[in-house]
RNA sequence: CGGGGUGUAGCGCAGCCCGGUAGCGCGCCUGCUUUGGGAGCAGGAUGUCGGAGGUUCGAAUCCUCUCACCCCGACCA
């Protein structure tokens, strides 16, 4: 591609919106240009890094015998209604009518439509299993879109289905699906690690995410080095302490906490260690016949896990309690609340196994403006309703697989693969004959990869003050040729003419840079888009027949003489 | 949706407090010079000051309402 016939748009400064290094360098570098929130055109340069990802990930699909297939983005709602997500989705979904009033929503994902295909097509075992994907936009009505095209409302997504005639041949190609994965992110040339996680909203039994390793990125991980455990925080669970509650050595006493409304505020005035003290979260569960109170304990150290808890026995739909439903159910006004002494049999007491294990604790008095201390189970209070982890791990806890300590760090997710079990076949009927010519509902499984997600997870792990220093797996172009004086100079002009046409007549993605700009300019330009190769054609080499190569990622330029130059880039471009 | 912030030329910003009819840098256009790291000189174009209402002789500036966007918390590829 000519430089001149293709269309650049860098700028030198980033728009104020950008936050994220990736969305400042997309739009610097003119991947992409924004219509709205979360809405992004894919410019010339930035659609060439994408189809990029697109054709890593379509290979590696059809390597792993998925089938490519293409549905409709328009889905009609009856088919939603099925399997009752229409409401579950809810106002995260698009949802749009027709002339005629009839209800769809652009599809956020997929099941249902591929669902829908399977128990029209699928009739016999013998067909089974099958994997069918596709790569679409996909439209999610994000609470807050941000960060560009990592966290955009239409995004491109690889999204894949298997579908079984039993639970084995299930985990088979979920295995498949997830060594496939694996492929993609190594070819793409990321830092990545794959983690056990919570199923979400797709529902499921296993399932496993794929994270680009960030400090930006929106998910924590927790992983152990020494044993490979590695999972979503949402999920990894937090073991119940070692050693049991120790005997009450202190008595229960009042302490004054005029001002201290925080365990961090408490523990600094009392000079004791914050894994003393105990928070009450107060929360309102809708267990379906109305709304009740329940006083969830944690360390003061602590992070409570909202989706452990959701999974706690009639606890799926919680709130946190306002300042009214406070101070009515404790008599005290938030910042001073305790376990003791609280009406029981109107609040239930849910307890962290952490803080199930402690004594002599320091705890709110539900009484403005004073704390409790050595406070203990069984004497001071009865014991909690529930014991359960509802906490989020922290680091230096054991491993859940007992081998060694975890440790944190955060990840962006560009992959999650799910096994769905029968969920959707059950609900939508969709059935096949086994073997005994009995009608059986189908296994399935889901995959998706977040493919625009990757560009700006890439840029995150990839780049420097210059700009971005692509993999070369998903590079817009392999080599630029910055031809310095193209418009004047014949002796340029023929040398990186022909330098290009062979490039090019050998297969490979070369820019050659023929635009009337001044050389800093084109050395930018080529810095800021990241371009792998670079080699500088200019008047003062060719006196000497030599061109000059620069590898993007760092290193000395070195000269070579034009007569060697195809040679020694074909060669070098090759890998 | 709750909390914070910003809307002024294509982009980045100043002007607003203290009303007098809009400016700077980059970019863009023309010409000359320049050509191995985002050029120099000269000339030029571009704004319903996010929108609507109000106060006022007069509003980018003050008031009210609205819309959009960004950032911090609940969703997910």
């Amino acid at each position: 591609m000519r430089a001149s016939q293709f269309f650049l748009s860098t700028t030198k400064e980033a728009p104020s919106e950008a936050e994220l290094v990736s969305h400042k360098l997309m739009l610097r570098a003119g991947l992409i240009k924004r219509l709205g929130s979360g809405l992004y055109t894919w410019m010339p340069l930035g659609l060439r890094v994408l189809r990029r990802v697109e054709t890593v990930v379509r290979e590696e699909m059809n390597r792993a015998g998925a089938i490519e297939l293409l549905m409709p983005a328009v889905q009609p709602a009856e088919l939603w209604e099925e399997t009752g997500r229409w409401a579950v989705f809810g106002p995260q979904m698009l949802k749009i009518k027709d002339r005629h009033q009839r209800d769809f929503c652009f599809g956020p994902t997929h099941e249902e439509v591929i669902t829908d295909v399977a128990r029209r097509e699928i009739k016999s075992y013998r067909q089974l299993p099958l994997n069918f994907y596709q790569i679409q936009m996909k439209f999610r009505d994000e609470i807050r879109p941000r960060f560009g095209v990592m966290r955009a409302r239409e995004f491109l997504m690889k999204d894949a289905y298997s579908f079984h005639a039993n639970r084995d041949s299930l985990v088979t190609t979920y295995q498949t699906m997830y060594d496939a994965y694996t492929r993609v992110f190594t070819r793409l040339g990321l830092t990545f690690r794959a983690v056990a996680a919570d199923t979400g909203a797709i529902g499921g039994s296993g399932s496993h995410e794929f994270h680009v390793l960030a400090d930006s990125g929106e998910d924590l991980i927790a992983y152990c080095p020494d044993s490979g455990y590695a999972a979503n925080v949402e999920l990894a669970e937090a073991l119940a302490p070692a050693t049991p509650r120790a005997a009450p050595q202190e008595s229960l006493r009042e302490v004054d906490t005029p001002k201290q409304t925080t365990c961090e505020d408490v523990a600094a005035l009392l000079d004791i260690p914050l894994a003393r003290t105990v928070k009450l979260v107060a929360m309102m569960v809708n267990s379906g016949v109305g709304e009740q109170m329940v006083a969830l304990l944690l360390r003061g150290d602590h992070m409570l896990n909202e989706v452990k808890l959701g999974k706690l026995e009639g606890m799926a739909d919680f709130r946190l309690a306002n300042e009214a439903e406070i101070r009515a159910a404790f008599d005290s006004p938030p910042g001073f609340l305790g376990p003791v002494g609280i009406d029981r049999a109107k609040i239930r007491l849910v307890a962290d196994r952490t803080v199930a294990a402690m004594s002599d604790f320091v705890c709110g008095a539900n009484k403005p403006k004073f704390h409790l201390a050595g406070v203990n189970f069984g004497r001071d209070l009865q014991e909690p309703d529930v014991v359960a982890d509802i906490r989020n791990v922290i680091p230096g806890d054991p491993s859940p697989d007992g081998k060694g300590v975890l440790q944190l760090c955060r990840g962006i997710e560009v992959g999650h693969v799910f096994q769905l079990g029968s969920k959707y076949s059950q609900a939508m009927n969709a059935t096949f004959l086994d073997e005994s010519g009995k009608a059986q509902a189908l296994e399935m499984g889901c995959y998706g990869i977040g493919v625009s997600r990757i560009v700006a997870a890439a840029i995150e792990q990839n780049h420097d003050e210059k700009g971005i220093l692509w993999p070369t797996a998903m590079a817009p172009f392999l080599l630029d040729i910055v031809a310095i004086g193209y418009a004047k100079s014949e002796m340029v002009r023929q040398a990186a003419d022909s330098l290009y046409s062979e490039l090019i007549a050998a297969g490979f993605d070369v820019l050659l840079d023929d635009r009337d700009e001044r050389p800093g300019v084109m050395f930018a330009d080529a810095e800021l888009i990241g371009i792998p190769h670079r080699v500088t054609i200019g008047d003062r080499g060719l006196k000497d027949g030599v061109i000059e190569y620069q590898l993007r990622h760092g290193g000395e330029a070195q000269k070579i003489a034009l007569a060697d130059a195809t040679d020694f880039l074909t060669s070098l471009l090759k890998n």
